[in-house]
DNA sequence: CGACTCCTTCGACACCTCTCGTACCATGGG
DNA sequence: CCCATGGTACGAGAGGTGTCGAAGGAGTCG
């Protein structure tokens, strides 16, 4: 195939489906927000293997699922990896300011943890 | 007692102690959710008992404690009844605009699942 | 074709969560 | 002093969640 589609799609809500509470209950998982803060914080798509996180690959796979169900990122097959992105214009449509509050706060409570 | 700490007091978490991911797991639940927007239109103290919520009693309490253990709320006993407060202050202060976000989000949320 | 990389699926496990009912305690009013 | 009211504690059950390892599919590159 021409197109970049290269094969497999995947399954994401519609707009209008995504759920504030399957949002927040998925930005409240450590791991899930660090994925979240690295996409937001590297401005384009990014492929799983670029994380670095401390669980194993499968349960990579379960965190960008619960991600990609719950509407916050938007996931595509690209050759054998699978890139991420957030979906930052549906969430901010449907939740003004939302995202950007979360990071920021994510981002505050790290220097916070960290100390100085 | 003349004083208002008509006896037995609540454990709360300190604000160094508020947790961002605890924040999210609280309202990521729809009773609690529900709970946090009532407390919050009616901008002062409400009694557990204000509340019309579609579990027991039980059920009730764990979810109240669910909102004092994570730091979303302040409870204090007043008599027999116990007041409710949200922590609104420490919130803004620690993760500023979240909290906002969030009730703004719920009321477009609620508006559009109702339809016009 | 074959090997390699990337990710998925499956079963399993421990743990947590939401829910309830029943029994209970604490306060305040007759 | 006793009871009504408001909330708690405890045990239990159904279901969800985070984690893993092993096995396997899909693409890519030689």
């Amino acid at each position: 195939m021409t197109d970049r589609d290269t094969s497999r799609t995947l399954a994401h809500p519609e707009a209008a489906e995504i759920r504030l509470e399957g949002v927040l209950h998925a930005l409240s998982d450590p791991v899930r927000l660090s994925i979240v803060l690295d996409l937001a914080a590297s401005a384009d798509d990014l492929a799983c293997s670029h994380f670095d996180l401390p669980v194993t690959k499968s349960t990579t796979t379960h965190h960008f699922r619960v991600l990609r169900e719950s509407g916050v990122v938007r996931q595509a097959y690209r050759g054998t990896t699978k890139l991420n992105a957030l979906r930052r214009d549906d969430l901010e449509a449907l939740f003004p300011g939302l995202l950007d509050s979360v990071l920021t706060a994510a981002a505050a409570e790290a220097e916070r943890l960290t100390s100085t």
